[in-house]
DNA sequence: ACTTGACCTGTGTCTAAGACACAGATGTAA
DNA sequence: TTACATCTGTGTCTTAGACACAGGTCAAGT
């Protein structure tokens, strides 16, 4: 199988192969006379793990990791919910981040709407930034719309 | 002013002030013979500006756009209307994945949970990862736009 | 005057995970 | 054979700073 091959094989894309190729999470089999590189089956085992993993975020570090681990024959089970349980920490950090800034949006949003356009003054840049300060008080929570 | 007497001042990292002073957002005044960057009045309100911007989400080459706009005396309020829009939009999606990649997650951990770990097989890395897709059923659904 | 040490400075390099550009190779239909 | 679409590897680019580093500055202590 060649790049583009597995790629499709895979629903990935060409350039994802050949970027695990690069950094050496996956290896070709051989590179024909023209430099062209080959994969087997086994690759494409593995490739589909780490495409697996990539769905759950995990990072390609973490992912090479695994697979160093289970190479060398140990399981990579505990690793693998340790990783699960910190990305699922994380993941609700994001989740608040997008929230305090979608509020902070759709503040600015409604404190603009009966605001007009203004020129730059001396000491202005737009004065629907520099007027407000983006600060979201908690206690007002998200009223839905 | 100096750099970390100017982050200081606006609170944030003189790290920061050096990368928007080595992109040009900000000029300093003059360089004093010893090479060290002095910064104006001017400069610290532009770069408050910048940085309530950056509050908002606003990419710094966004907020190049908004300034290069001000300096020929056009107003940049349509514009920064439009990126908040836009950002909003962004947010909104952002805040999706977020809770997809949760829902994930907490599949995986649930449906792992009895589950032993195991020493990888010729053709399984990690049978927790392999033996299952991440699909989670679309109430809340990966359906795009 | 000197020295110590804390803090400051600019510059250069690094980050994640591919996307994109490019020139050359290959495949195929005419 | 030629034309053209598709493929290939390699090199570079992306964000928004963080970090490392060698050298500069400054106040306190001697």
């Amino acid at each position: 199988m060649r790049v583009t091959e597995l790629a499709n094989a895979l629903n990935t894309t060409p350039d994802t192969v050949r970027y695990y190729t690069r950094i050496g999470l996956i290896k070709p089999i051989k590179s024909s006379e023209n430099g062209y590189k080959s994969y087997g089956k086994m690759v494409q085992q593995r490739l589909k793990f780490i495409l697996s993993a990539r769905q759950l975020d995990f990072s390609v570090d973490e992912i090479r990791n695994i697979l160093t681990e289970s190479d060398k024959g140990h399981t990579a089970c505990p690793l693998v919910r340790e990783i699960v349980e910190q990305r699922l920490a994380e993941t609700e950090k994001q989740f608040q981040s997008a929230l305090l800034l979608r509020k902070k949006l759709k503040n600015a949003i409604n404190d603009w709407q009966n605001k007009p356009d203004k020129a730059p003054t001396g000491h202005m840049i737009c004065h629907l930034i520099e007027g407000e300060t983006f600060e979201v008080d908690d206690n007002q929570g998200d009223h839905d719309e």
